[in-house]
Formats: C-alpha cells, sequence, structure tokens
DNA sequence: TGCCAGGCCGGGT
DNA sequence: ACCCGGCATGGC
C-alpha cells in the first residue's frame, strides 16, 4: 500500500472512531496563540486553569498583554506550570503582535504563511509545534502539527523512524496528503485524541487501538 | 508516591 | 549536528 493511502485509511479510521473533533479548544485566534505557547509540555487542564483566570482578570486581549507586569502576567498563569518562561513568551509573542501589525492577528495573518512561520520561529520561546499550532489553528494555514503523540504513535507502527526530526516527520505527512485547512485541523486533532485517551502509555502497544490494523499489513 | 503532560532554550560535546 | 539539564504545576 503506498503512503498516501495508508495515511488517508489512518485519518478515515480515527474519523470513524471519535467523530469530528473540530479543534482547537479555544474561542479566539488570541486564545488560541496563548494556549499554543502555555501548552508546551503541559496537560491541558492546567492550561485551562490559566487561560480562565485571564479570561475572569478580562486580559485575554493582546494590548493588555503587551502593557501588563511581566510577574503579574507569571502569577496569573501560574497553574501552567513553568510559569516564568512562559511569562516572557507570551511577552515576546505579544511584543511582536503589536509592535509589527498593531496588534491584529488579522494583519499577521494575511501575510504570506513561509514568511510569517520565519518570522514566528525567530521568537524567543517559539518553535516549530508553536508556530504551526498558531499559523494551523489561529490563523487556518496549511500547516501540519507534529507533536510527541504524533512521533510516538506513527513510530511506534513504523510509519515513521524514532529518531525522526521535526521536519522529516512533517514532510511525511505534507507530501501525502493534500494540502487543505481542513484536513491538517482534523488529522492533528485525531491524533491528539487518541494519545489522549487509548494510546496513552509511551511503552507498551496499546491492546484496543482503532489502528490496529496497521499490524497485519 | 512518583511520574508525566500537545516544547523550547542554552550550553556543552 | 546532537545531547542534556532546566523550567513547574496539578492530576492520576
Amino acid at each position: 500500500m503506498q503512503k498516501r493511502e495508508i495515511l488517508l485509511k489512518i485519518y478515515h479510521c480515527l474519523f470513524d472512531f471519535f467523530g469530528p473533533l473540530n479543534w482547537w479548544p479555544g474561542d479566539t485566534p488570541f486564545e488560541i496563540m496563548v494556549g499554543a505557547i502555555l501548552t508546551q509540555n503541559t496537560a491541558w487542564g492546567n492550561v485551562e486553569k490559566a487561560i480562565n483566570n485571564l479570561k475572569k482578570a478580562n486580559l485575554l486581549e493582546a494590548q493588555k498583554l503587551y502593557q501588563i507586569e511581566e510577574e503579574e502576567l507569571a502569577e496569573l498563569i501560574r497553574p501552567s506550570g513553568y510559569y516564568k518562561v512562559k511569562a516572557q513568551r507570551l511577552k515576546n509573542l505579544v511584543t511582536f503582535l503589536v509592535e509589527e501589525y498593531g496588534g491584529s492577528e488579522r494583519k499577521m495573518f494575511a501575510e504570506d504563511g513561509e514568511e510569517l512561520r520565519e518570522k514566528l520561529l525567530a521568537i524567543k520561546g517559539i518553535g516549530p509545534e508553536t508556530a504551526d499550532s498558531i499559523l494551523l489553528y489561529a490563523g487556518n494555514k496549511p500547516f501540519f502539527v507534529v507533536d510527541a503523540y504524533t512521533r510516538r504513535i506513527f513510530s511506534r507502527h513504523q510509519l515513521i523512524p524514532e529518531a525522526a526530526t521535526y521536519s522529516e516527520i512533517q514532510d511525511f505527512f505534507t507530501q501525502n496528503l493534500d494540502r487543505e485547512v481542513k484536513l491538517f485541523n482534523e488529522f492533528h486533532a485525531q491524533i491528539v485524541m487518541l494519545g489522549k485517551t487509548i494510546c496513552t502509555s509511551k511503552k507498551e502497544n496499546c491492546t484496543s487501538c482503532p489502528l490496529a490494523f496497521l499490524n497485519s499489513k
């Protein structure tokens, strides 16, 4: 079977299993960008607490985070862990957003995707996964997001080498899928759902894996 | 009770 | 070009 067929089969299998997920959990593009930074190596439940703190304080806007003291921001996002570095990283992002685009995500995302990706990667605290999450889920641009679940699940089924780099894994998807926002969005969401709910172990294969058909290829 | 979560950076080889 | 320690809270 061709890689292309396998990928589509996996996608449809997951979609049938979980149903449509319509990611990312977040009401606005700005909230999604904030969440993308806060969720770095962190359980989403903790991120929710931090975002709720920002919402309750009515601070979930670029201009407001731009003005707030970094120490105060750090206290608000404390539940998300790594709160001091993440406060810096959020500051770096909103500074970029405000000073380059007047705080308007719409203006930022009007830019060419590849160029914007380079600019995001140049911000300290934004690596490839965070940049691609922002581009895909906040900006509706077709960049496939690779995360720990993706590596774990796909290397376990021997579709990618375990030591593959981020861009190698990303290429595996983008070279074998149509470059569509809807597909990239839903596919990544399905992978995360699988990793969170069923394929949770780092070591053993899960017994009730919906992708078990891959084992008898 | 310890382990781990939707990374990333900086310094050392 | 890799490898590793540091960053931290809350849930199981």
